[in-house]
DNA sequence: TCAAAAGTGTTCATCTTACACCCATGG
DNA sequence: CCATGGGTGTAAGATGAACACTTTTGA
C-alpha cells in the first residue's frame, strides 16, 4: 500500500515531555529508542500521528504505547518545524508537556521502546533529535504556568502535606521560599482541603493532609479570582 | 510529478491571527477566499507549509504574500488538529499570532486572495474552518501575554502617547483603567523614553510623545525585574 | 531524651486603589 | 472663551517579606 500527493507533505509526530516528581527532584521520562536514527540514544516518548486521529489522541496513545502511562495531565506545548530536525527527512513534531505523580507509575517499557526510566531534569542524558531543545521549552512553560494555575498537584499524590507542595514549587521554581508565608497564603488561596488525616509511618510529627479542592477552585476562578502561588 | 509515501500523511498548513489597532477598537486581518472550500467566506491568512521549510517561514511567507505585511511580530500560538477542520481531508494548522500598527498598512490583497480587510473582533463575520476558534485562541492569548511582556508596543505607532497606550492596555483586556494609577506604574518600570516630542495637528493640549525602550527592557529582564501592568 | 519535621504571628515596607482639579492648546 | 484631552499627588488599605521558637512524634 502506498499514498501519493501531488506535493511533498512533511511527516507529523507528536512528541511527550513528562514531568513527574519525587524526593529529590523533577524528573522526565525518557525511552530508549530501539530503532535507528538515534538507535541506543535517550529520546521522549512519541510518534506518527495517524491521518483521522487528533493531536491530542495521538500525544495519548503515544504515551500509552511507549511508557504504560494513561489519564495524566497533558496539553500541548509548542510544535517543532525545523526541517533539519530529524535527518531522515521533514518530521513535524507537535510536543505536548505532562505531569504525573511518579509515585506507583512505576515505567515499564512496554511496547516497542527498548527502556524507560525517569531522569532528573538537571542531569539528562544527550537526547535524540532536538530533544533537548523540546525539553527546554516544556520546563519554561511548567515554571510559567505553575505560579499561576493550579497545575502543580498533578504531580503530587492525591493527599499531600504542605510541605510537600512546597518543595513542590521550589524544586520546580527553584528557589526557596519561607514556611510560614508560604502556608498563609496557600490556606488563603481556599482551594485545599483538609482531609483530616495525618502521615501514617512518618518518626516525628505527623503532618496534615490536605487535597486539592477542584470544584471550589473552579467557584474561584468563574469569579474572576485568580490563583497564584 | 507526484509524491508517494507507504503511510497516509495529514497536509500541514499555517495560519495567521494578525492583530492592529485603531482609536475604535483591536481589529483582526481577514482575506476573503477565492477558492473552495468555503470560498467568498472570510478566514485567516495562511496556506500549506513547504516541505523544507521551517514554519516561522512558512508564517511570515503566506503573511506577505496574501497581506503584503512583512516585518510584524509573529509568534507561534498553536497547532489545530482535528481531522474534521477542513471538509477536504485532515490538514493540521500550525497557528500564529501577529501584531502590527494598525497605522500606514493599508492593506491590499496584493495576491490570490480575493480581496482582504480589517474587521473589528467584537465584530467578525462568520468565518471558514475553525478559524473562529484560531481568533480565540489568539485573543486568549494576547490578552495573556499584554500585561507581562512588553508585546503591546507592536500595536502602536513607534512615538505614542500615554493615553493611547492607556487605550491599547483598555480596548485589550476589555477594563478600563485609572489615568493617574496607570501613569505611575507604565513611568516607574522604565521602558518608555521621553522623545521629547509632543503631539501636532490636536486641538487641545499636545501630550508628550513616548518610545518604547527595548534595551533598558532587556537589562530590567535580565536583573529579572519584570515587566507587569 | 533526642532528632526531625510540623506548626504558628507580628512587624515593616511596598504596592494598589480610589479619587478631583488645574493646565495648555486650537478653534 | 470654551471644549478637549493632558497632566498631576495623597491617603488608606492590602499585600508581601523577613524572621525564631514551641510542639509532636517515633526511635
Amino acid at each position: 500500500m502506498s499514498y501519493n500527493y501531488e506535493y511533498a507533505r512533511a511527516a507529523l509526530t507528536v512528541d511527550c515531555v513528562v514531568f513527574g516528581l519525587d524526593d529529590e527532584s523533577l524528573k522526565v521520562m525518557l525511552i530508549e529508542r530501539a530503532i535507528k536514527p538515534f538507535k541506543g540514544k535517550w529520546a521522549l516518548p512519541g510518534g506518527f500521528v495517524n491521518v483521522g486521529e487528533s493531536l491530542d489522541d495521538a500525544a495519548e496513545r503515544e504515551l500509552r504505547e511507549e511508557t504504560g502511562l494513561r489519564q495524566v495531565f497533558l496539553e500541548q506545548l509548542y510544535t517543532f518545524g525545523n526541517p533539519k530536525r530529524d535527518p531522515r527527512e521533514h518530521v513535524v513534531s507537535v510536543a505536548y508537556f505532562a505531569l504525573t505523580n511518579l509515585e506507583g507509575h512505576d515505567v515499564k517499557a512496554d511496547t516497542d521502546a527498548a527502556n524507560a526510566a525517569w531522569f532528573a531534569v538537571d542531569d539528562l542524558p544527550q537526547l535524540a533529535f532536538d530533544h533537548e531543545a523540546i525539553v527546554e521549552a516544556a520546563l519554561d512553560r511548567l515554571k510559567g504556568k505553575v505560579r499561576y494555575r493550579p497545575v502543580g498537584f498533578e504531580l503530587l499524590p492525591e493527599k499531600f502535606t504542605l510541605t510537600q507542595m512546597q518543595k513542590m514549587y521550589e524544586m520546580i521554581l527553584e528557589k526557596e521560599m519561607d514556611k510560614r508565608n508560604f502556608r498563609k497564603k496557600v490556606l488563603k488561596l481556599g482551594v485545599l482541603r483538609d482531609t483530616n488525616e495525618v502521615q501514617k509511618d512518618v518518626s516525628h510529627r505527623a503532618a496534615k493532609l490536605y487535597e486539592f479542592d477542584e470544584k471550589a477552585y473552579r467557584k474561584l476562578e468563574k469569579a474572576g479570582i485568580n490563583f497564584e502561588v
